[in-house]
DNA sequence: AGCAGCTTGCGTACGCCGTACGCATGGAAT
DNA sequence: ATTCCATGCGTACGGCGTACGCAAGCTGCT
């Protein structure tokens, strides 16, 4: 991780670790199956060092904000988590999923809604951070040159207020008795004991 | 882009796109400057499959779900798209950020909140599509082994939804208490003939 | 004490990768 | 006829992940 901080998950090679740690190239292969292994482990290390808290909270929308803001940390402090994080075959981890899906019980009863809902809330927050992040890699870095799409905080944040916003206004329509307004979708609609 | 397309961006090598046109290898860098420069065109070459129609729909709503679509076309296609065009150095476009800019002054006037909603809806859209692209890309595809994670296309239908309702609120609520009617602009919004 | 079996470190080697360099060739311009 | 230059591409270098197998130490059993 000290590596992939300072340098890039680019610099992070076995054997670049090898002679970081002292060793023999193929000693590592004696604590770690592969690479890929090992970039999995990270990540998960770096996720680890922000965890959602137990219990959440019980504001549906302070959660979702917690979380939101506990992701954009990790990918702060490591950029590198989002590209090992989103390149597939590493940490397929449904554990956040899950929390927020708990969190949202405030919000709605049916586990669809609150499933879709959790995947829009992590999606998005995902993907601003890939926006955000994925300037600031190459082009020098330290240089003010901000190319104007570059997604601010404040950008992350507003979106993120107004996916709530929808959220909450969708979620209110659906829990409704009946509410059959003109956008009558077939979601959210067993609503059960 | 067949290569890519069949076998994923991993299995495009210089050397083996040399093999597939009956070249040398070298040859290849008489056209492109370097295996980036390759997959920058190859990912402007997949968006520009799906380009947003100008002008824009009137409806801004409309608008945004379109771009969405595209986009998701995009990625559905070109799963590999995904990871270039996030992969910061390749394809900083901001084209499309402007499109949804200018498709949304019939929601608001303000055209930091048009930014900033542009950009929402940009990352929320790269969000899902790397959350259901992802997945299939490894564990074998074909299998219908679904991780209970995976984003589907009514998620990414639904999330969009939400996020356009609570655009639509937020800029209700940003515009109404001056101004009158939501669809006054000051700006005077370069009308052409 | 001797031996067997196991874990651990790691040197070597293979087949990939991107690409720097420089030579050969053939057509266009003079 | 000569020059010039755009183009094709062979060779080579330094890097990568990792398969394989050997050597050395630790443990437990006779």
């Amino acid at each position: 991780m000290r590596v992939a901080d300072a340098e890039g998950v680019g610099a992070l090679s076995m054997r670049r670790l090898a002679t970081e740690l002292d060793s023999g190239v193929m000693s590592l292969y004696r604590h770690v199956a592969n690479k890929d292994a090992l970039l999995t482990a990270i990540t998960r290390a770096a996720c680890e060092e922000h965890p959602y808290p137990e219990p959440a909270p019980s504001d549906w929308r302070e959660a979702m904000r917690l979380a939101a803001r506990l992701d954009w940390e990790v990918y702060r402090a490591h950029p590198w988590a989002l590209v090992t994080s989103s390149s597939a075959r590493h940490f397929s981890d449904t554990s956040c999923l899950d929390w927020m899906e708990d969190a949202l019980v405030g919000l709605t009863d049916d586990p669809d809604l609150a499933r879709s809902f959790s995947i829009a809330v992590w999606s998005y927050v995902q993907g601003v951070c890939i926006q955000h992040v994925s300037q600031q890699l190459l082009p020098g870095g330290d240089k003010a040159e901000q190319s104007p799409l570059r997604a601010t905080e404040e950008d992350f944040e507003l979106g993120l207020e107004i996916l709530l916003d929808g959220m909450e206004q969708r979620a209110e329509r659906a829990g409704a008795p009946r509410a059959g307004t003109g956008s009558a979708r077939r979601f959210a609609t067993f609503t059960r004991p």
